[in-house]
DNA sequence: ACAACTCACTTTCAAAATTAAAGTGACTAT
DNA sequence: ATAGTCACTTTAATTTTGAAAGTGAGTTGT
């Protein structure tokens, strides 16, 4: 996890979380190897939201860059791999949860319960009140 | 906070708060609005990670339309704005602290105190400054 | 008066990122 | 042999970004 500090936009660490996670797909991801058991590349892949595929392998390369995410061969002839967080990356769990909270409280979204595997559904369709 | 306009790419509210607040600016402004006291364009735009103009000007017009930030004329001829968070824009606290709490954790940015107004200089991977 | 300056943007345009689709390579199943 | 699966990579069009320059309303200095 020791990046070089030049590689950050600033000292900020709101600035250097989002020069690392801050895009539309990244968290999708982690919170798909967090709490959906999604673990293959196609299992990622397959996520209501689409990523498409050379973007899915670029982030991966990124999380497993950052330490945040590690793969392993499932499989040999082909080698076929399996993704999972690292310890690292089990620690975004708690901004996973305030990021959802945030979307279900003002912008309608579902709120998963991770100890249930649950989503509730959510109180109104397309906003809050 | 705004009408049905949105249309997110699914129901979970982790993509939805993605959808609206997932890039490398947007959270940067809520952070100086919510804490660093920068309320005009200008001053918005002097914070050090350097945020082009059109951007600002881009994200300012989103964030109001999705009722997070509002502005006021603060002059007439020729007219001037000064930007604030609403409520629901203040809503938003908890999450920027979880995203500093996490980058300082693993990115070694600096700790702002939102009480005191002070950055406590960090201790992680990076070293000190 | 007139030029210089401030602020809050907008415009321009090249570079980078995203998107959707198609292609590749190693294998397995029929 | 043919088709299919999986994990990608490549390609090409579109969109977003980033840096710089430009604009317009007004103020300040000489």
């Amino acid at each position: 996890m020791s990046q070089p500090q030049t590689q950050f936009r600033s000292r900020c660490s709101i600035a250097r979380t989002l020069d690392v996670l801050g895009d539309k797909w990244t968290l999708l991801v982690v919170r798909d190897l967090m709490w959906h058991g999604k673990h293959t590349f196609q299992e990622l892949q397959a996520s209501e939201e689409h990523i498409a595929a050379n973007l899915l392998s670029e982030r991966l390369k990124r999380l497993m860059a950052l330490g945040l995410v590690a793969r392993e061969a499932y499989q040999d002839r082909p080698v076929r791999y399996r993704y999972a967080l690292t310890e690292a990356g089990r620690s975004l769990e708690g901004l996973l949860l305030q990021i959802m909270g945030w979307g279900h409280a003002h912008l309608g979204g579902g709120l998963y319960d991770p100890r249930t595997g649950r989503t509730v559904a959510d109180a109104s369709p397309d906003g809050p009140q």
